[in-house]
Order: structure tokens, then C-alpha cells, then sequence
DNA sequence: CTGAAAGCGCTTACAG
DNA sequence: CTGAAAGCGCTTACAG
């Protein structure tokens, strides 16, 4: 003779069984519509199979890393997806010593660890994205860089592609970036500064590439026709009339689904490793980019 | 003489305290850049006093919205912060049944329902918006409607203070917009199509209004010369040079935690009510915007 | 097949 | 002050 809204304590039976179907999301700013749309994907698929998620926005915080991997213990939550910024000692051997799966996700885990990762194929698409311009003729194209390890991998795309057809780039052609539009068009500026020659510009993801039109456009040098440039992502703004970015797509949410996947295989399987997933970027041409024959 | 990584179980104590310290999130989105900004403000504040934060994205789905409240009965969440899109009588039923503080988030409670919420001041900001406009000299200003409740409190206050001044805008003066750029281009094309003397756009938001700027630069209408244009949210793409949107700044990350600080107050003192907070906005003027008699 | 007991891992109130 | 018992709300294994 219960009273009738009696809903069962999920807590009593979580003791039991030893699981809580919460699975914790580790992402360096949910604020960030990359992370978000990672996120998005990530619990759509755990809401299907009835778990729910705690995220933890760290803002590259190493103290707010690590109290999430102490959280994740004390809470027993069944498995972890982790995009950690400070993979220090501490970080690494708290890592090892959990018991629950973890997948990383747009991060590779240190050798020490041998957790899945889930990732874009940031190497070809930068690869692709050089062959797309070095087609169109161009010899001389700079790289500004983004300073994580994601731009790292870019990067290498870029200076691996550029090596195989003889085209060593001089240091004057590559150019720090950063996070911001700003970013953008400060590393703009001094690549054009540097490069009398200069006729395209990679720029490591498209906040930057789209800082880089903005200086073009105030200083009415114009784009395609003297300069080309490449981004990286596709954001929505990057499709805008005065923009038309030609870059890369990479499927955010779906790799916030796989990730989510594998994560529950790996729990029901009641395995610590999983095989990692690398998915195929795509390339999207639009006005940005023109053959250097043409000018 | 345990083991020496012990770590206590949060779900015993959890048991006997009768509070999880884990507080429910629901959203329509998570990957739209609002509400993930709100999230940030949320995880922020509850991280600090101990809290996790789970998140469900419904996309709007009647289903999903009241599943999460099961989840939050049956997982004896301590708290909710809910942005729902369907309040029918079965959801309002269920909030009702709940014994624990909930606080609205960008959406106001229905009547029957004396929770508090937190949202920015829609009216007033788009009251100062179109005073900047009419102060301007405009009288024939159009408007792009959003489609949600957000978008009818800034239509109001458009109204009220197109009234006041004794323009009783035409309905041929108001368009149907939608949530992306694409819209507010179709919104502009009909609204330019229709008005003769139409000399200023308020756009529901700065996605339609950044569509609105696209179709008049497509077709090479000048702005603000010949149309002026204002937008409401300030994102971080309106301040890029072809776009120069002047519109309205909303504190995002503010709201949130403002929301979980309420919530938090509620679960410490363990009352069902708290009194809401209207949040004010701030004009930001940029280059869309232009005295009508200087044209 | 039904029903009482033991136990999940803690905390709290109480007895010694 | 220390230590054993009871209890949070369930499930599972076992006795009747």
C-alpha cells in the first residue's frame, strides 16, 4: 500500500548492481561549439541506452582535471570520455589506476596508457587540403599555426605534403596563431609582411583563416585572385556571402556518438581497451581558393 | 587495512543523507552556442560548491522532456535548471509532483507553476533597440520575427515602443524568420519587396539579422546608408568586419550561474520558491545603424 | 511459489 | 572515548 507516485531509488539499486549508468564527460569548455557539438553527440547516444552524463568543463584547468577523475571514482560512475588539456604524471597514473573504461576523445593518449581514442583524421585532411592548393599551383602558401596538438597535427599534414613535392617551406611562411579572429589577422599580417611571393595561406582551423580574410579585405588585397586561403572545421559563419570559406568538415557530433559507442561497448563487454577510430574529414571548395595560372 | 586507493562511496552516503550533490540540466541543445554558454555558467558554479551537473539535450522533444524528470525523481537528483519547450498538461503535472527546487532558465513558468527563473530582459532591450532606431529618425522599421517565446518578448517591445511614438507598424512591416542565416535572407527579400519607404530592419536575433546583411549585400543595397540593421544576442561573429552588427549583449555564462546559484540557495535553505531574476542587456552600437537624414 | 533474511557501503545513535 | 548495531532502499539467494 504504497502511496502512488512511488518511483524506485536508483541510488539503493546502483549499490547493488555496482552500476550507476552515469558515465562522466570531460571537455575543455562546453562553450566552445566544437566541444558542445562533441558533447551533443555524446548524449544522444547514452540517452538511448538509458545513461545519463555529468560533464566537467575544465577550462584546461590540470586541478579541475584531476578532481574530475576523483569525482568519477567516488560517484562509481560506469565509464569516462576525457579531452584532457595537462597530461602530467599525477594525471596519467590516476588514469591507470582506475577501473572503469575510458575513451579519449580529439586527444591521444599518452604511450603510457592504451585507452581508444576517437578522433578526426586531422593529418589527411590537412594533407588533402595542401594537394587541393599545390593542384591549383600554388608554391609559396603559408601556414598559420594553431597552438594545440590537434593544430599540431595539421601542421604536419601540411609540412609532410609540402616536403613530398619539393616545396621545404622557409620559416618566414609559417606564422603563430592562436584561438581568436584576431589571432587571425595578426599572423596575416606578418606572414604578408615576410613573403614577397606569398600567393595562399593554410590557416589551422577557420577562426583563424576567416581573421586572415578580414585582414585581406581591409587592406582591399583580394581574395582569390592574389591570395587564396584554407581553413579548417566548416563553422556555420564560414559559409556566410562575405566569407565563403573553402576548409575541411569534420563530423563533430558523430564523433561525440562513436565515442559514446564504443564507450558502451567497452562497459557491457566489461573490457579496458577498445580499438580507436580515426574518421574521414571532407573537404568543402568554395571562393576562397583559385588557380595561381589564372592570376 | 584496506587497500591504500580507497576512495568512500558517494552512493552509501548518498543513501543516508538523502542528497546526491548532482543537480539535472535540460536544454533544447546543447550544441547551439547559447545554451552550451549557459551550461558553462551552470557546471562553473556548481562545480565550485561540489556539485555535478548532468545534462540532457531534448531537442525539443515532448518525450525526451519528460523523461528527464523521471530520471531527476528516480536518481533523486537535489535540484533541476530547465529550459523546456513543451509545458502540456502532463509536464506541468509531473513539475508539480516534484519535491525538489527547480529554477527556469530562459523560459518563464507557466501560471500554474510558481517556480523562479532567470532570463535576460528581452522587452527592454529590444524597447531601447528600436528607440535607437526611431531616435535615429526612422519610422518605417521592419521586424523579423524568431519563432519562440524569446522572440515574442523582444516583438513586444518593438510594438509597445513603435506605439508609443504613434507608428503603428503595418503588417506588411513583419516578417516570419526562422533559426538560421538562410531565413533571415528570405525575411529581408519579402520585407524589402513589400515596403517602398523601408528604411530599417530589427532582426530577432543576429542570425537573422546577419541573413538580412546578406541578402542586402547580394544585391548591393547599401548598409546603413539606405537600410539600417540591428540584431539581438552579440555573437562573437557580429563583430567581424563586413558585419559590424549593432545589436544587443546578453550575459550568457551570467545567466547560468545565476540559475545555479539560485538553485543552490534553494537546495540549502530547502524552499520550493525563490524570486526570479531579470537580467539586464547592453547595447552594443557598431556600423549597421545610421541617422535616416543623412541618407 | 511466497516470504524473511542477508547484504550493497556507508553514517548515526546508542550501549558499554 | 570506542565499538557494535541499526538503518538508508533496494535485490538476491535461500529457507519454508
Amino acid at each position: 500500500m504504497e502511496t502512488l507516485n512511488y518511483t524506485p531509488n536508483a541510488l539503493a539499486r546502483s549499490m547493488i548492481h555496482k552500476k550507476t549508468f552515469t558515465i562522466g564527460l570531460m571537455i575543455p569548455d562546453i562553450a566552445d561549439s566544437f566541444f558542445s557539438g562533441n558533447a551533443s553527440g555524446v548524449e544522444e547516444a547514452m540517452a538511448k541506452s538509458g545513461h545519463s552524463v555529468v560533464y566537467v568543463s575544465t577550462s584546461r584547468d590540470p586541478e579541475k582535471e584531476k578532481r574530475f577523475l576523483s569525482s568519477a571514482v567516488e560517484r562509481r560512475w560506469d565509464g569516462l570520455i576525457v579531452t584532457p588539456d595537462n597530461m602530467d604524471e599525477r594525471f596519467i597514473d590516476m588514469l591507470q589506476k582506475l577501473e572503469i573504461p575510458v575513451v579519449f576523445l580529439r586527444r591521444k593518449p599518452p604511450k603510457e596508457l592504451k585507452f581508444p581514442f576517437v578522433d578526426a583524421n586531422h593529418y589527411d585532411g590537412a594533407a588533402q587540403l595542401t594537394e587541393h592548393l599545390i593542384g591549383l599551383g600554388h608554391r609559396n602558401i603559408g601556414f598559420i599555426q594553431l597552438p594545440s596538438q590537434i593544430g599540431a597535427e595539421r601542421f604536419e599534414g601540411y609540412l609532410d605534403t609540402m616536403r613530398k613535392h619539393g616545396l621545404l617551406p622557409l620559416p618566414s611562411l609559417i606564422a603563430k596563431g592562436g584561438r581568436t579572429f584576431a589571432d587571425g589577422r595578426r599572423a596575416m599580417e606578418s606572414l604578408y609582411a615576410a613573403n614577397l611571393g606569398l600567393t595562399a595561406v593554410f590557416a589551422g582551423n577557420d577562426l583563424l583563416g576567416i581573421g586572415a580574410l578580414e585582414w585581406l579585405a581591409i587592406h582591399e588585397i583580394p581574395v582569390p585572385d592574389r591570395i587564396s586561403v584554407v581553413g579548417f572545421d566548416n563553422r556555420d559563419y564560414s559559409n556566410l556571402h562575405w566569407i565563403q570559406l573553402t576548409t575541411m568538415e569534420q563530423p563533430i557530433i558523430e564523433m561525440g556518438r562513436k565515442a559514446a559507442e564504443l564507450l558502451l561497448q567497452m562497459i557491457s563487454n566489461k573490457e579496458k581497451y577498445a580499438d580507436s577510430v580515426l574518421m574521414e574529414t571532407r573537404m568543402i571548395t568554395r571562393k576562397t581558393t583559385k588557380s595561381v595560372s589564372e592570376v
